[in-house]
DNA sequence: TATTAGATTATAATCTTTATAAATAGTGTA
DNA sequence: TACACTATTTATAAAGATTATAATCTAATA
């Protein structure tokens, strides 16, 4: 089934006149299998092994074409680097305060919500972002476990 | 009215046992009459001119401090700099893809996405964010000018 | 007014991301 | 298959935002 997703998205790129590079194919494929939304670095640092010449620049680079085809959502929370999701099934995300732990988290769009602020702003809605933010289960028995 | 404002987060300072100097005063002042939710930098050069020896650092410091207390929220965005914003009323933001506005956009709490995500995913939900996207009137009119 | 802990300043360092130019390699065509 | 063209990669540097550090200063309190 990963297999299946992995090809879907090779002929996207395909038909986008993308090259299948073989550091390209290594991050979409690490995104794909993923469930943790990782950054940037945690990308470079786990394709080293196979790719031990390979560039920051290029796993930057790959991202920004994945984005730019719509096979990848950049994420951009509080902390310092942006987040990489491919899953593109409509979810929302929780977030941990405490550890940072990021739960998809599905719910139907609110679709209400761009329409109105529509009518209110005049502006020309495209999407929105929504995420929750509070403690996972684990960091709540952390805090207890102090006492 | 703005000056009661003022007086009132002030007064949440002290309570706090955090100092009031001239430069926090100034940020909390400016930050509390912006209405464009301003980035550190912006901040750092409009009160450049009356603290001609300010650091940056200042700035960041206080917008941390103002941000613990609670008197400040950091908006993190798509791009390089947070923007920070002291309106403490409740309301969302529709932001522009093109250039960027920011306009504060009111609508009930969706109270109900944070109980069903504490639900589903055991979280102790402490809040949410949410940005809705688009493109504002005066980008509107500039594409349609093109032709 | 003297004390003291907290704040500011100046500076450097860190970290993420982007830019640049030369070298490399994927893809279509002959 | 070999060639040519161009996108991609690599290596490096640069930019930009934010944080850390240490010395100096100052707001708050007795």
């Amino acid at each position: 089934m990963s297999e299946e997703r992995l090809q879907k998205a090779v002929d996207r790129l395909k038909k986008s006149g993308v090259r299948i590079t073989p550091q390209r194919h290594a991050v979409l494929d690490y995104l794909l299998n993923s469930m943790v939304h990782p950054t940037a670095d945690e990308i470079y640092k786990a394709l080293e092994g196979k790719f031990p010449n390979m560039s920051v620049a290029t796993v930057y680079n790959n991202l920004r074409v994945l984005r730019e085809i719509g096979l990848v959502r950049e994420l951009t929370y509080g902390d310092s680097s942006s987040r990489f999701d491919c899953n593109t099934t409509d979810h929302y995300h929780v977030i941990c305060d405490s550890c940072g732990k990021i739960v998809d988290f599905h719910y139907p769009s609110l679709d209400e919500v761009e329409s109105l602020a529509e009518q209110v702003t005049g502006f020309e809605v495209s999407h929105h972002r929504m995420e929750v933010y509070g403690k996972c289960e684990d960091c709540q028995k952390v805090k207890t476990q102090k006492h």
